[in-house]
DNA sequence: AAGGCATGAATTGTGCACAATTCAGAAATG
DNA sequence: CATTTCTGAATTGTGCACAATTCATGCCTT
């Protein structure tokens, strides 16, 4: 039901091997901090080592692949400091974005989004919870592409990802699911047009998640020698 | 005063080479639609094709650069669309980060700013204006840096990278430098610590700055050859 | 036996050659 | 004379070979 094959360059390679690598950090197949070496990936996606490492080169700029100079790619893994970056850079994009959204959407676009969470709500029934973290994304991503500006879009696109990764690193187990309702406030404002109320929503959204964390700041990483045997 | 030449690898050449070529396009040298050949640049940087086409690559990331597939990469020339959604993005970082600057400045980050302002007008003074422009926009990320936020400070300036592109192109002659005071304004209000005061500022500095562009839709880019012929 | 050092394997950095595609101008056709 | 087609030059896409660097294992010195 996809690409036959394709002759032979249809669309871009190594956008395509890209999304490939990117999907399976997502999914959470590629635990953070894993090494990605570029003959295994090239082997493994049919490639050479020139497009491997094109595709590294993007995932790097969008903060999912950390490259170490002359040490090779590693799955990022983010720091506590860069979650809270992240989680901050989101409050400021996000809120205002789905106003914009609720004051453009379209009925296709709020038919869209049900979709999105009848999908997610599939997965998360199915136990693929890798799946379900990366279809609540897409959700968020969808409200950025209602709002029709696709320079913030972009960002919110790669703040989402990452926050995949965040989840996967300071997901903390209790209150398994606290936003399973959210999602469908959200659209529920979107759909009336209330801008304001939807603003409000995802604020508080964001929140929830910020508090679904464990961002404690015990163990800074390389704790130094002393501290982690005294 | 700084490298001396290098022995061979001591920081990568692919970003030595993209941060080259980015200060020929934020100083106005290289024109927004220009066409960059790989050839060319790696003969005038010295450098094979592999490290220019990476440093193009980084530079396509960051707005700066379009590259087409099979036909090569040029200036970016933002449309007014993407004009309007660069500062609408600002508009949404750029005045809370204020906030946060002013609330976290130490005396140093005042003096720095302070510094930026007087190369910026020393610059105007010179009449150079491109120089001016690229160090108003480093003032803005200088705020950002203080605000001690890299996250947001990555996207705030990829953002005023691009706004260095959209003034060459949309910037209205009359009434010419309408911004000198605001950021003296904001650096007050930093030091001070007012940071709601150092919001609204950044906030009508924004509005400001979007009203010295011609943004008007007049003339669509590619206008159908209809229209350009009758 | 502990630490430093050297040697080799594995991996990344970069130039280069060739294939594929695009573009411009000439030639052909109506 | 305008339009289309063809051909060669220029430019980009990609694999590959070699250089440079890092990492690990084992040897040597004290």
């Amino acid at each position: 039901m996809s690409a036959p094959v394709e002759t032979h360059t249809s669309r871009a390679t190594t956008d395509r091997v890209a999304d490939e690598i990117e999907r399976a950090i997502l999914d959470h197949r590629l635990a953070p901090g894993m090494k990605l070496t570029e003959d295994e990936l090239g082997s493994i996606y049919g490639v050479g080592r020139t497009i491997v490492r094109g595709s590294l080169q993007s995932l790097s700029h969008r903060g999912l692949v950390e490259v170490r100079r002359n040490r090779g790619a590693f799955v990022a893994k983010p720091s506590v400091r860069e979650a809270r970056e992240v989680l901050e850079a989101r409050a400021l994009l996000e809120p205002r974005t789905a106003h914009s959204a609720a004051e453009r959407a379209h009925p296709a676009d709020i038919r869209t989004l049900r979709r999105h969470i009848e999908e997610e709500h599939a997965a998360m029934d199915a136990g693929d919870t890798g799946r379900a973290v990366y279809l609540s994304g897409e959700f968020h991503v969808a409200i950025a592409r209602i709002a029709d500006q696709s320079t913030i879009e972009q960002f919110i696109s790669a703040l989402i990802a990452r926050s995949s990764l965040i989840v996967a690193l300071y997901w903390r187990r209790r209150d398994a699911l606290c936003e399973s309702h959210a999602h469908h406030a959200l659209v529920d404002a979107i759909a009336a047009g209330e801008g304001a109320q939807a603003e409000d929503l995802m604020t508080s959204h964001l929140v929830d998640l910020g508090s679904c964390l464990d961002l404690s700041d015990t163990r800074p990483e390389p704790r130094s020698l002393r501290d982690a045997l005294t």
